[in-house]
DNA sequence: GTGAGCACTCGGTAGGCTTGAGTGCCAGCC
DNA sequence: GGCTGGCACTCAAGCCTACCGAGTGCTCAC
């Protein structure tokens, strides 16, 4: 724990470092409000900050700079609980109140919003399928060969998948398609999809045709890749968020991997985390990145996770803010339904 | 038209300048394979490529660069149709054998596919909502408050809208939902998405209860917004494509407006182009960039985009080679089901 | 029309100098 | 003991200069 001299030049680098990108040396430091002595002194106490791990210098006789531990403790200790400007939660409340029509649609433009209330890319995770349970099954013929399988889940999402049927079935799939679809949701109804794989052919087929073991190739088939959808706002943020090309090419790269993106999310939640700093994100290429998340919920239950992805040096309490705001308030309008 | 040994200065030039980003000056010309000339004669007739548009300088006593005109003349008259290299195609072949599952998964694998052929951003416009008929439309209730109508187009497409069932509706909910799913069929069923602003109210209301005109008013709501979905891959290679960071974030900026995507790769199509090139794409962020766009085909008749976004010194022999291969195979593909 | 030669331009690089922000340390003061 | 003023030191950044080299346009001879 640090004194609160000390703590308070930590805060003041923190901040200063935020919004300047340029290192903050004493004599900055000494002057600001909230610190009263000399900077020969503050001198002193950053060198211990220094040596405690807190801050670092880029070279010798530039001013300091965070590291990952002074930003830890920074959120942890100093960070102060800003709400939003009045501006800001005008436009959230805003937003909820004439957002409408599709789920994927509004997370899209959830995703959108938050990223425009931060200034960095922001993530949405849906509902994840695992809790969900099924409520509709339904087989649509496309074409002679192809039917497409539909499966409504009770969290509202879709899952679908074309089912190619092939000699035998296609002749007979125009009269089958409706047993075949009356059949899986006999099995399916109200179960979960993980349950999905234990779908079994009927005792007694039909007919030599039945489209239905294509079908549940299919459903198995399709039941185990990841199926979480995410969605992703400000993309163009990171490229004004590093220095270096590369780290920017990096962190797209990393969003473009949906399944990665929610694995990352949901280990950070599970940590019980609300921010990730650089290395705790545990993916490399995030070295420079921080990670602020919030779990939304419909119904007291936490059904998918908001986030905000920006450099290390990002306004953390505005992030803070954003995100507790964005999970609060989606979480009542899908509530609400 | 130019002369042939203005062509193969100019086509040196460009294929010089796309892969070294350097000005390239007569000597470097002089002495390709193709140009038997002194420099001096090259400077001569650089000068002239010059006054007419094709080349230019970024200023005094550097080498010429193409202009946007040259690049045109390049491509139109100049770039070999190169095809793709053996381990590129290998690369499609074995993609599109092993690919499965839904639509929208494959049309986001392929983008990166694509992406990752030609070093640049792939964009993928899936079947369009116009031309595509209902095949199927189901009312599932997800809550005692919420209904989902999913509607299933003869193009495999899914579209979905939550219907909110106010009062009276949710208490009779329950029991109608198949009934207003039932009337719904019968009047969308075979229809295009288009006309469903036309949907009315059965003449005879079966309960003062009934869900129906919600879920018309649903309908209505959700039928307008552009629907057309856009698979984009390789974002990250946006990041490195561009010197300056202000245009990296414009093209990414732009990306993410689905709809300004669809209406960009729509109307270079509509244009008769395969390539756009700069100001020709008509988007002013756009002005450093190329696209590169093939139509693909579901049973001979055209359904989609597919294209490549890079900046305007892309390998344009590579991009119409990976774009115009992807296209057929992905047709193909969706045609066998 | 072609090519050798020449004077000229000008961006990029390298070195040297200065400036200024910043540091560490020390000695004195409260 | 803790704080401060002072001092010597470091080092990136900016600036100037010189120089090199790639490139050009032009001219003149073939």
């Amino acid at each position: 724990m640090l004194d609160d001299r000390k703590a308070s030049i930590l805060r003041t680098v923190v901040e200063e470092y935020i919004h300047t990108a340029v290192p903050v040396g004493s004599g900055h430091v000494a002057s600001a409000p909230g610190v009263a002595v000399s900077s020969a002194t503050v001198r002193n106490d950053m060198a211990t900050l220094e040596s405690d791990g807190y801050l670092a210098q880029p070279h010798t006789s530039a001013g300091r700079i965070p590291t990952q531990a002074g930003y830890r403790y920074y959120v942890d200790n100093l960070a102060g609980r800003a709400s939003l400007d009045r501006a800001s939660a005008q436009q959230v409340r805003s937003f909820f109140d004439h957002t409408h029509g599709e789920l994927e649609r509004m997370l899209a433009d959830t995703s959108r919003l938050l990223s425009g209330l931060t200034g960095t890319a922001a993530v949405i995770t849906g509902p994840p399928q695992e809790t969900a349970v099924v409520r509709s099954v339904q087989l649509v013929g496309l074409s002679p060969r192809v039917a497409l399988l539909v499966i409504v889940l009770s969290n509202g999402a879709v899952e679908k998948t074309t089912v190619p049927l092939d000699g035998d079935a296609a002749l007979a799939a125009e009269v089958d398609l409706m047993g075949a679809g009356a059949h899986l949701s006999e099995q399916l109804l109200g179960r979960h999809l993980d349950d999905l794989a234990t779908v079994t052919a009927p005792s007694v087929d039909p007919s030599a045709g039945s489209p239905v073991p294509a079908v549940i190739a299919a459903v198995r088939a399709s039941v185990a890749p990841d199926g979480d959808h995410v969605y992703i706002g400000g993309t163009d943020r990171v490229a004004g968020a590093f220095e270096a090309v590369e780290t920017v090419r990096q962190v797209l790269g990393l969003l473009e991997q949906q399944l990665v993106v929610v694995t990352l999310l949901r280990d950070v939640l599970d940590r019980g985390l609300q921010v990730a700093i650089g290395s705790e994100t545990g993916m490399a290429p995030l070295a420079e990145c921080a990670l602020v998340v919030a779990p939304y919920e419909v119904e007291g239950e936490p059904v998918g996770t908001v986030g905000v992805l920006g450099p290390t040096r990002m306004d953390y309490a505005q992030a803070l803010a954003a995100v507790a705001v964005v999970s609060t308030r989606l979480g009542r309008r899908l509530t609400e339904g």
